[in-house]
DNA sequence: ACCTGAACACCGTTCAAGT
DNA sequence: ACCTGAACACCGTTCAAGT
């Protein structure tokens, strides 16, 4: 009876189950602080009943990469190139914002996801059928890096972490030390957060670093550019 | 007598040769292996002896970065603006490789070390004596994001890591799947690495997108942009 | 056959006891 | 006053003992 009611009491363990709480509990406690044990309280289970779910914490890991990329919304059809990728990117971007850590999370994965993957395809398809080379495409791809994702390719994380107590202390900049850095946050006029990386509009600023990646490539594409002639090509 | 044997079998700490040690065991072991037992025992000496020289592992981190950073060619004078940020931002690059771990670490500070902070108040210097306006100085900073300390935004980790038994089989390319993906992985003709980050020639990726950057931010100068006009600006 | 508690080999860091 | 061993509160994961 006693086990009937323990067994009651929770929705039986399933892989979902588990790669969901997972992402909840990391957007909650932050990326660094999710543990196999935390995570297993949360669900009212002993940790290593989550180990016949997930074979340890990378896999965990990947799971949650392919939950959150699971979200992103398909792809419209029937429009040029740019704007076909440019809404593919900001709506991926749509997906991973809130969960602060799925960026560093994908990036640090050995290896794509079957979810991310399959994004990845449909990106590549957009070029492909707007008229871009194979050759191009690829350098494209590179060139977005993790941005095709919708990630902003920030120097420092925007994200404040649990433990504002542990962020260095502003360097002093009463002293004539970093005139242009000085300059380049007073005209941000925000008086809180990071040189660069806060107190700005983010989606802006990835906006415009994203249209001045796609107007080089419509660019390039137009005049036929291939790396055919780059130095020190194919050695092999 | 023992006592002196001991004390002369080492050069005395100092928070230099902790940080320089930090730095090569780092590069040999990667840095999620780096542990503050470990570097003791590679110096020789009890765990607790380091935290008399850093405060905690994050600072070791931070003096870490300022080891790396600090490696980075001084800027020449005398060129045009693009050429000087591009032969600084590639000098930055020289110094960050072979220390595969530098770029995640940095990002992942809650803010600029003071060696970061004097390299990118040299970066923003250039483009302000270049005729750029604070405003568009701003947004190019923000586009070139980490690249402008020569790391590759690629969406995975290039690094194999220490064990490559981890690494996820690659996806069945037998199937019809991801027909983009295998079709441009197929071009780029490398039998081994992931399909992005790997196999790849980074440094003409590199070279690339930044001069892609580089190009676009020199024509926005050109006919004197500003973000002035942009949707939903500035409310307060 | 399944589940799970204890145990193992780690971590970063505190703290009190030694010199 | 300085240094340091043991201890604390964690980790991911193994494994053998229980049902």
């Amino acid at each position: 009876m006693a086990e009937q009611t323990k067994a009651a009491r929770r929705t039986p363990l399933t892989r979902d189950r588990v790669l969901r709480a997972a992402v909840v509990l990391a957007d909650d406690i932050g990326i660094e602080a999710l543990s196999m044990r935390k995570l297993a309280q949360e669900l009212g289970v002993v940790p290593m009943a989550l180990y016949k779910h997930v074979a340890n914490k990378e896999q965990l890991l990947d799971g949650m990469v392919d939950v959150v990329v699971g979200e992103i919304e398909p792809p419209v059809a029937g429009a040029d190139w740019k704007s076909a990728v440019r809404r593919r990117i900001l709506s991926a971007r749509r997906a991973l914002v809130g969960h602060s850590w799925a960026a560093q999370v994908i990036r640090t994965r050995s290896g794509p996801t079957p979810a991310v993957l399959a994004y990845m395809d449909s990106v590549i398809g957009m070029f492909r059928t707007g008229g871009f080379s194979v050759d191009l495409t690829h350098h494209a791809m590179h060139a977005l890096g993790s941005r095709m994702m919708g990630f902003t390719q920030e120097l420092f994380d925007a994200s404040p972490g649990p433990d504002p107590r542990t962020r260095p202390a502003r360097p002093q900049e009463d002293a004539g030390e970093y005139p242009y850095v000085r300059e380049l946050a007073g005209a941000v006029a925000h008086d809180e957060g990071s040189v660069v990386g806060q107190g700005c509009d983010d989606q802006f600023e990835f906006e415009f670093a994203l249209d001045l990646l796609l107007d080089g490539f419509e660019r390039l594409r137009r005049q036929g550019w291939s790396s055919a002639g780059r130095s020190g090509g194919r050695t092999t």
